[in-house]
DNA sequence: GTTATTACGGACCATTTGGTCAATAATTTA
DNA sequence: TAAATTATTGACCAAATGGTCCGTAATAAC
């Protein structure tokens, strides 16, 4: 029919996702994309209609991986302390070398508000409230959590917002060492069948 | 001498903060500002050099006016976990009304960090400890926080990653309740002497 | 009132922004 | 090989960006 394309969506829209997640909306020129994903603009708007469609798509990349498998970490087996410890770790593996610390794309998403269309609002709140469910179904598996329904949900978002929290403090830079204490202390609060 | 301003440079840094906080740096235009201000261009630019000065000036109004305001809430009387209790409440109280939840500036800011200079990043850091310090501070007052150190810094973060993380759910539209909820679980698991 | 000094406001500037167009190159089908 | 279709490229555009300049207005000192 036509020419084939010569290079990979999937990787450009990861590149796409790297940019802004690195930069914000606003902090993320076309041509920090096209450098990022080595296309020039014509073959990246017909990729995309605009900027606000590749950011929406990189939100729904990030989702699709990053929040996805935080999911399958909850998910996976184990009483729920241990399920929280292997994501408070997994996430504390950014603090591990002297790479740059990006934080979590969905809180770095919620603070460009002010600029952000209402689709991509909603998802990105929308996201946040999956992540809150997958951490209430990793509490259920247990008791108290099992049957104390407010118990449950209360643990849930406490935990959430430590849990993004976690990530604000880990692109602010704060000592590792500081943020594992507090890990295991928060560990500690969930109780453990 | 000369012809007296005729506004209040302060009254100007306070709509100047506000533009900040809501759109972040990239997100902020010169116009916002102008038009934030009342002020014109000429006028802005003889109090600050440029945009990245301005917003320098906003973040340490910043930290002069509402981070003051934590510390000033935190060293008032009473034990950890009434003192905890008032800075929460007074966190939630942005949830109270149907006016924006703007979050916290300070996270904002550091999410910011690609388009930052250095003075800001750092700033923005440094203020962050300070929050920390004051936690820290706030614990200190009562057994078992103030023999053991390390339960005391450990718990520090542990409040402070929570309480970043309830600015960012406050900011994602969480609802009211279960904020409230996961408010009185984590003052809960402070001890109380 | 004159002069020096400062504030103000709009016109102005170069650069960058997101986004488009048209010309060319490559590929498949017929 | 010819025709049709699509990818790639760089030139191009209007608008907005941060920032400057300059003429005018207002005030204080003398």
């Amino acid at each position: 029919m036509a020419r084939p394309r010569e290079f990979d969506p999937k990787e450009a829209l990861g590149a796409i996702m790297g940019v802004f997640w690195r930069n914000g909306f606003e902090g993320a020129s076309m041509q920090d994309i096209e450098v990022a994903t080595g296309l020039n603009k014509q073959s990246l708007y017909r990729l995309y209609a605009d900027k606000r469609a590749m950011y929406l798509a990189a939100l729904r990349h990030y989702d699709e991986t990053e929040v996805a498998r935080a999911g399958d970490i909850l998910s996976g087996p184990g009483a729920p302390r241990e399920r929280f410890r292997r994501l408070f770790n997994d996430v504390l593996a950014e603090t591990a070398g002297e790479g740059p610390r990006r934080g979590c794309f969905l809180c770095n998403a919620s603070t460009d508000e002010a600029q952000l269309d209402d689709d991509a609002r909603a998802f990105v709140n929308e996201a946040m409230r999956r992540v809150e469910a997958a951490f209430r179904e990793a509490l259920a598996v247990t008791d108290p959590y099992t049957n104390d329904i407010s118990l449950r949900k209360a643990t849930a978002v406490k935990l959430l917002a430590f849990y993004f929290g976690l990530r604000v403090l880990i692109k602010a830079n704060m000592p590792a060492a500081s943020l594992k204490a507090s890990v295991r202390q928060a560990l500690d609060e969930i109780a453990d069948g």
